[in-house]
RNA sequence: GCGCCCGUAGCUCAGCUGGAUAGAGCGUCGGACUUCGAAUCCGCAGGCCGCAGGUUCGACUCCUGCCGGGCGCGCCA
């Protein structure tokens, strides 16, 4: 159990105590809340229960925290506590116990942060899931970056996650895909053809071209029909698109399990089962000759239409069938991260996940904002029909992995981010993430200075009397910290705290540093410091290894 | 017209499910290396938290109405 819970625990049992003590009336509290208060001198951690409780109780919250404060004092993780101004009860952990969990974070190593679930959660979150009609773009990129740092998170408190990319490959935009390429297939060849209006302007349409011309030359000299050579043109334009993608995704480190292609759906008849499934629940109604889901019912503003009078079904419908899949499949949570410029088909999504009996808190939407690319202070506009967009390639290529992942995770997804590419490059000595970096390579550039002296590094030989300093206390308190703040962020969805965490952390670190001698002559404050600076180590790596991003020894 | 996101320091953004005197990075200016990595540290300056009401012990946070920016509002995917 981590330090936060632990806190809640004692404030409970003291509420229930002083209650069977008779000397507070009882409150029914779901769970004491548990801040962290802004200021120092407010203690490590606070509560306002106190103030909460206060009109149930019918007294004073500085009466109150005067009855609470001796039973919470009983607990061996409060050095102190306070009770003030409008009926704050400030709890300072004792030093003993901040150096008792050094042990945790020494013993458990890698793993320290992670917590284990007595009943593990599945959970499937679907992230990134872009149309297979060309290259990843700067949308994506954050996607993969938070989508990928989200399921880290779960999986870090206990849960069994797996990623999966969702691959449009049917439909309209895919034949469209192929008729471009097509096209420049012709004029690889000599052969003057329209290029459709809406088509692909890329100019990796050419590239395309080109592939299936070295490789496939004698299939397409062998296909009659004008129509199946545009499938055939299409297909092998997704096969090249979506392999580029996962190359992509797999050097920004991110690994899917699964790639599921809608076009599967179509084939096994999934969709009109699902539809069929529908209808029995009596969501589906006909007009003018089509099939509308009454997704009204749910919470959306209009009905949508799910099978077109032609016969065909629409996009939702797949998806709803492709979510049906998912459902079916057993996962506890549903997690999928959309573009901005989706948010208007949630609550229909929603909505038929809600017809189809799965809980609303089993299905989550998250939405990845927009991304602003930005050059030398000018926007650039995106936009893969008109051939004008930066690739998550070109992005890594220009400022590489680990600064490219921080700067996606460093800022709460649902913000509008800014992203000035050449500020990132420009800057990269003076970047956020070598800041953290930084701070972990000092460490192990200390570790090597002691081996060099034939300085024998022995953590058991630390001494919590040496590390009652400020600097040494903070690091202390973080470090005590990061498997709640681990919790607290998978708990929200909301993968950006763990940079701040880490921030802070780098940020008391080089504090410490500068202000003590971490070889200092006396052993036993060497060895507490560098039992010390292991722990903080140990935690920076834990923590940039969540978010996807390398600790390196040197720099 | 309707819906969603955003509006906080010069810039980019945090602010934990409503909490105490609103923070960080970058940028500006001024200090600190003969000693473990100065890719660092310390300090100064910088704010009617878009505007106006409301809810309560308490509002950057919740509600309503405006203003401004972005994105949606397909039988495209």
């Amino acid at each position: 159990m981590n330090v936060k819970d632990r806190i809640a625990e004692v404030v409970e049992s003291a509420l229930r105590s002083a209650a069977a003590d008779g000397v507070l009336g009882p409150v029914d509290l779901p769970s004491a809340k548990i801040e962290y208060p802004r200021e120092e001198k407010h203690g490590d951690y606070s509560t306002p229960v106190a103030l909460e409780s206060a009109r149930v109780l019918k007294k004073s919250p500085l009466e109150i925290g005067a009855v609470l404060k001796p039973y919470i004092e009983r607990s061996e993780l409060a050095d102190s506590v306070e009770v003030v101004k409008p009926g704050f009860i400030n709890i300072f952990l004792s030093p003993e116990f901040l150096f008792s969990r050094m042990e945790d974070v020494l013993g458990e190593g890698d793993s320290y942060g992670r917590q284990a679930k007595p009943i593990p959660r599945r959970v499937n979150i679907e992230f990134v899931s872009a149309n297979p009609t060309g290259p990843l773009n700067i949308v994506s990129a954050r996607a993969a970056a938070v989508g990928d740092t989200l399921a880290n998170l779960l999986e870090a408190c206990g849960d069994i996650v797996e990623r999966e990319f969702y691959v449009n490959d049917f439909g309209n935009q895919v034949i469209l895909l192929g008729r471009s390429v097509l096209c420049r297939y012709r004029e690889l060849e000599g052969i003057e053809m329209e290029f459709p209006e809406d088509g692909y302007h890329g100019e990796y349409v050419r590239d395309i071209a080109a592939h299936i011309r070295d490789n496939y030359e004698r299939e397409v000299n062998a296909i009659a029909s004008e129509e199946a050579l545009i499938d055939f043109m299409a297909g092998r334009a997704v096969e090249y698109n979506v392999s580029g993608q996962k190359r992509d995704l797999e050097r920004f480190n991110v690994n899917f399990q699964r790639w599921f292609r809608e076009s599967v759906l179509h084939a096994d008849e999934s969709v009109e089962e699902t539809l069929r499934t529908l209808v029995e629940l009596g969501v589906i109604y006909e007009e003018e000759g089509k099939k509308v889901f009454r997704s009204t019912d749910f919470g959306d503003d209009k009905d949508r239409v799910v099978v077109r009078d032609d016969g065909r079904p629409t996009y939702l419908l797949a998806d709803i069938s492709y979510h049906r899949n998912k459902k079916e499949r057993g996962y506890d949570l549903i997690v999928d991260i959309w573009g901005p410029d989706h948010h208007g088909y949630i609550s229909r999504l929603a909505g038929a996940m809600k017809a189809l009996g799965c809980p609303d808190e089993a299905f989550r939407v998250l939405i990845a904002q927009q991304v602003n690319l930005v050059m030398d202070g000018e926007m650039v506009k995106m936009s893969k029909r008109l051939g004008r967009f930066s690739t998550m390639r070109e992005l890594i290529d220009e400022i590489g992995i680990d600064v490219a992942r921080y700067f996606f995770i460093m800022r709460s997804m649902e913000s509008h981010l800014d992203f000035d590419l050449a500020l990132a490059k420009r800057q990269s000595s003076e970047n956020p993430v070598f800041y953290l970096q930084y701070a972990h390579a000092r460490i192990c550039s200390i570790f090597r200075e002691a081996e060099k002296r034939g300085f024998a590094y022995d953590a058991a030989g630390r001494d919590a009397s040496r590390l009652r300093n400020p600097e040494a206390l903070a690091l202390l308190k973080l470090l005590a910290r990061f498997p709640e703040e681990i919790a607290d962020a998978a708990a929200a969805f909301e993968p950006h705290r763990i940079a701040s965490f880490l921030m802070r952390l780098a940020q008391a670190y080089h504090r410490f540093y500068t202000e003590h001698r971490v070889l200092a002559e006396d052993q036993v404050e060497a060895n507490s410091n560098l039992a010390l600076c292991d722990c903080v180590r140990i935690v920076m790596k834990n923590g940039l290894g969540l978010l996807g991003v390398s600790a390196p020894e040197k720099m």
